[in-house]
DNA sequence: TCAAATAGAGTGATTAGTCAATCAATTGTG
DNA sequence: CACAATTGATTGACTAATCACTCTATTTGA
């Protein structure tokens, strides 16, 4: 037996990111999907309430990854590289993900993630970086500010590569490259 | 006479800022600025007509206060300093005008902005980013992907800065040292 | 006097969400 | 084992509401 509920969240994942949100109405989501329009409402309330539970589906597989991925490497420096190119390809190997995420996260529908879903996706970079400060490794600042500068970085690489589209080997280059210039900006 | 399509504009930010594309009706728009329904689509055909003129119309003065504002420096450094603080500065003096320019930036309407007006916005720290790949100040690097490092540091600070509400000084303190970090991250 | 601006009621299409009716699978019971 | 009983999944026609956009009349200003 198919699983319709996962069969709806590819499809809207699919639509959301070719057409917006406003763009694309629940009853195609369910006809692309091939279930019923009812049965999209058996799992999901209301379509914002889609909205969210694929985001905060996708945020849970995306530190899923990094989590079971990334190495505890024998510096600081290397453990925060692994987690790095672990987003990095992750991101690479699911486009739609990384735009839908980026499009939910300035939307205002961002408003309905407790603060504890947000908190528990930043909880494994979080740990590295505080780390760092504490030892004095990375530069002294409030944690908040460096989440954001690393987050950055790393949404604005995966944004470069996608629109440069070059082959595998010049990707991972220009990710390690960056990671240092990453680096270099944290010391 | 008070102009209405000023009206409209802004009314719409403040809107679509708070509701999102979707969220918000153009009958709102239209109650909320004090015009009458047929008023709005006398200045635009179409809903989505509003949503992309009020991008261009932001970024355009955006573009323009920097033209106007930002020094041009002794040194490269300052030159690209005096950018980075005045489009910050900028910024934060246009909060919902920022947010609005990040959420349309990541939705689907992005594709219907010519590329000419995406490179008409670029123009003015492309040619300053160029310059100094060029004089061998800056590493070498694909431009696109330094545009791309360098506004990504730019939205990543900003949005920090709102969220944590720190008082102008340290504001300041914090801008001024990020550019130091973005500098040192680009050499 | 005329064209542009403004108004706001009206319209047709669309859409989120409902609901009553099946269907499939599982469980309880003699 | 047979066979109700129960549960949850699934369906798709239906509806009430909304919304983008139109149309026509009126006002304004040069």
């Amino acid at each position: 037996m198919i699983d319709k509920q996962e069969l709806i969240f590819e499809t809207a994942l699919r639509l959301f990111v070719s057409s917006g949100f406003h763009g694309t109405p629940t009853s195609l989501i369910a006809k692309e999907a091939g279930v019923a329009n009812g049965t999209l409402f058996h799992y999901f309330a209301t379509k914002e309430e889609l909205i969210v539970a694929l985001y905060v589906k996708l945020k849970r597989e995306m530190t899923l990854h990094l989590a079971e991925t990334a190495q505890e490497g024998p510096t600081l420096k290397e453990t925060l590289k692994s987690q790095f190119l672990c987003s990095l390809f992750w991101a690479l190997d699911h486009k739609d993900a990384f735009k839908y995420i980026e499009q939910f996260n300035s939307s205002p529908y961002m408003a309905m993630v407790s603060a504890e879903i947000i908190a528990e996706q930043l909880a494994c970079i979080l740990g590295v970086l505080r780390t760092g400060i504490e030892s004095h490794q990375l530069s002294k600042m409030p944690e908040d500010l460096m989440l954001s500068m690393v987050g950055s970085h790393v949404y604005g690489l995966n944004r470069y590569l996608i629109s440069a589209n070059c082959p595998k080997a010049t990707q991972h280059q220009i990710i390690s490259d960056s990671f240092e210039m990453l680096w270099k900006m944290l010391t």
